[in-house]
RNA sequence: GCGUCCGUAGCUCAGCUGGAUAGAGCAACGGCCUUCUAAGCCGUGGGUCGCAGGUUCGAAUCCUGCCGGACGCGCCA
């Protein structure tokens, strides 16, 4: 259910029998300030040209007009034409029922879409870095969000696992194994492996002409280079699935659809283009020439399928994954998060392969772009050797760091206690602070906001958590079948039960947007009402009433499922302890 | 050169399908723990929303031009 929903029907029926244009706009959102009811309609002052009447009148005439039974109590018109619309207590608190009673925390569930989410997608020929956690986390969080909304979503893994690269790979790695090293052993630093196999790339004498011939062999299917590689997949992707793992991201193995899935549909594809005369050879290459992105001379931006070596390029790999996508896997959406620098290939891709046929037209594409992760000195964030930072040192650095805070403070939490919660806060911290900037730009790292225990983090969102499971342990009452009546009476409780009947629209927009920090703002949002509804509104003190002390659990059981699951959504773990 | 994204408080960021007095957190300052976990709450100070025009009843938000930054633009992904 969702409330600004329901009264925009409301309102657009209103609209329709005041003789409103059809496709007349109407603005209407949740109330800018707490003076302004809870939420308003902004229609009435662009209706006056096309009405010729007065904003103020035809606000009027829409106030009359609209039916809010059961919903709202009050209806205001202010300065030119603004409709203040107040909601009436009863209606709020029928949400609070519903959060606590219904499956799902009463959301009602839309048309059930499929979903193919690209995401995380490493080089296996690289660790994961740290430039891979926000492709990780967001898409992940987004995963999420659609699923618990009903869809059916299939997690793609385009992971990079074939390409020229893998030839030097393949080559330095047949000679470690030659002198009897076991192939955990030699691949268990991916980064340092690369870096020897680039240092003999370049200066060693006749391994790069064995590291080509390695790229013919494996493309050809030869089967022993093949084997090899299998197995350096194999030990890459099992570093990829520690880290997902420790980060606690859904993925596994079965959602892994590597470039080199694509291998045996590249040539078709290339093909397809020039049958439809949509690619030509041009200098050696085969290209699509796109004139709707020509510069002003009309010069088309320059596509290439096909290099002039016969190799295929990503581009190639990106059709045949949108065709993948759209006509096996029968995809409604298709979502793609990749670093921002990636942007104009995606589009490029998308027009081609529209133009080709390559998804049905009902399938939509859907780059979704963010910034680079940079240092504190505003450059790419290194370390300070200027090497890139590995993400399973990051995240071991943000456990380290939780544990060192979880035990500067008092309580009697045994070791073992402590250390579970460093590492839930640890983890936690990295991911809402990435999740909750969801800016296209690039991003400053920083330790101290990230693992602060303070304001807008992690942390506090798992101590208003706590804070409530505490409550109910006190109390003696079942957080999660508590049945009482709802009377909303304080001020805090009208604040806090009103954004709780606002977790849907948050969550419609994370999943129609591709913005999970839109969920981190309403989360931060409702445990903010949440604590200052616990200073003002007691619950287990001896003068509170029964039925008032009931109505607020209520109240702060609703507040710990939405946060549980809000959370959940965004892959943060919730304590009971902190 | 062309294109994309961006410029909001000392710092990090929201807000951008136009709406009323531009919001948080951190940092600074002042209060609040014999009472449900002070990882908290309450309060104060802090802004020419890069600059200049334009559209509009109304612009941080849309358009144009500048300034500043990042990234991309034929054989990496």
């Amino acid at each position: 259910m969702n409330i600004q929903q329901q009264l925009l029907a409301r309102f657009k029926a209103a609209l329709a029998a005041i003789g409103a244009p059809e496709d007349a706009p109407a603005p209407l959102t949740q109330s800018t300030r707490a003076g302004f009811g809870h939420y308003q309609f902004n229609g009435a002052m662009a209706l006056a040209k096309s009405l010729k009447q007065k904003p103020r009148d035809i606000a009027q005439s829409i106030v009359d007009a609209v039916d809010l039974d059961g919903i709202a109590e009050k209806l205001e018109i202010a300065g030119p034409g603004f409709i203040n619309i107040h909601l009436s207590p009863d209606f709020i608190a029928s949400r609070i029922t519903s959060i606590n009673n219904e499956a799902k925390l009463g959301v009602v569930l839309p048309e059930s879409q499929k979903v193919v989410v690209d995401y995380s997608s490493p080089n296996l020929a690289k660790e994961m870095h740290v430039g891979h956690l926000r492709s990780t986390i967001i898409g992940d969080a987004v995963v999420r969000a659609l699923a618990f909304l009903g869809h059916t979503v299939i997690r793609q893994n385009h992971m990079g696992d074939w390409g020229t690269q893998f030839g030097m790979l393949l080559a330095h790695f047949s000679d470690k194994l030659q002198d009897n090293q076991m192939a955990e052993t030699a691949l268990s630093d991916l980064e340092d492996f690369y870096r020897e196999a680039k240092v003999r790339f370049d200066e060693e004498e006749g391994f790069a002409d064995r590291a080509r011939s390695q790229v013919v062999k494996l493309q050809s299917g030869d089967d022993q280079c093949m084997a090899l590689w299998q197995q350096f997949i194999d030990i890459s992707i099992a570093h990829s699935e520690e880290v997902y793992h420790k980060l606690g991201v859904t993925l596994s193995r079965d959602d892994v659809m590597g470039e080199s899935a694509y291998n045996d549909q590249l040539a078709d594809v290339v093909s397809k283009l020039k049958e439809q005369g949509l690619a030509v050879d041009d200098q050696g290459a085969v290209v699509v020439f796109i004139e709707e992105l020509a510069d002003k001379e009309g010069n088309p931006a320059v596509y290439i399928v096909q290099k002039s070596g016969g190799g295929y390029l990503y581009s190639t790999t990106d059709l045949a994954a949108m065709r993948y996508r759209s006509f096996d896997l029968n995809a409604d959406r298709n979502l793609i998060f990749t670093d921002a620098r990636q942007a104009l290939h995606f589009k490029q891709t998308e027009i081609v392969g529209r133009k080709a046929g390559f998804s049905r037209p009902e399938t939509t594409y859907e780059h979704c772009p963010f910034g680079m992760m940079l240092g504190q000195d505003g450059k790419p964030f290194k370390t300070r050797t200027g090497g890139t930072i590995k993400l399973a040192d990051l995240l071991d650095g943000a456990i380290e760091r939780a544990e060192k805070l979880v035990a500067e403070r008092d309580s009697d939490l045994t070791a073992d206690e402590c250390k579970d919660i460093a590492a839930k806060i640890g983890i936690g911290a990295v991911k809402y602070a990435d999740l909750s900037k969801n800016r296209t730009t690039d991003y400053i790292f920083n330790w101290d906001t990230m693992l602060s225990f303070e304001g807008n983090t992690a942390p506090y969102l798992q101590y208003a958590y706590t804070r409530i499971v505490s409550i109910f342990r006190k109390a003696g009452i079942e957080l999660q079948t508590i049945s009482a009546p709802v009377n909303l009476q304080a001020e805090q409780e009208l604040a806090l039960a009103l954004k709780l009947g606002q977790f849907v629209e948050a969550l419609d927009q994370v999943v129609s947007e591709a913005t999970p920090h839109v969920l981190c703002t309403y989360l931060y949002e409702l445990a903010s009402l949440f604590m200052s509804f616990y200073e003002a509104c007691p619950m287990l003190k001896s003068d509170v009433a029964e039925e008032v002390k009931m109505s607020r659990l209520m109240l702060a059981a609703a507040t710990a499922k939405t946060i549980a699951s809000g959370l959940d959504l965004l892959g943060i773990e919730t304590l009971d302890k902190m």
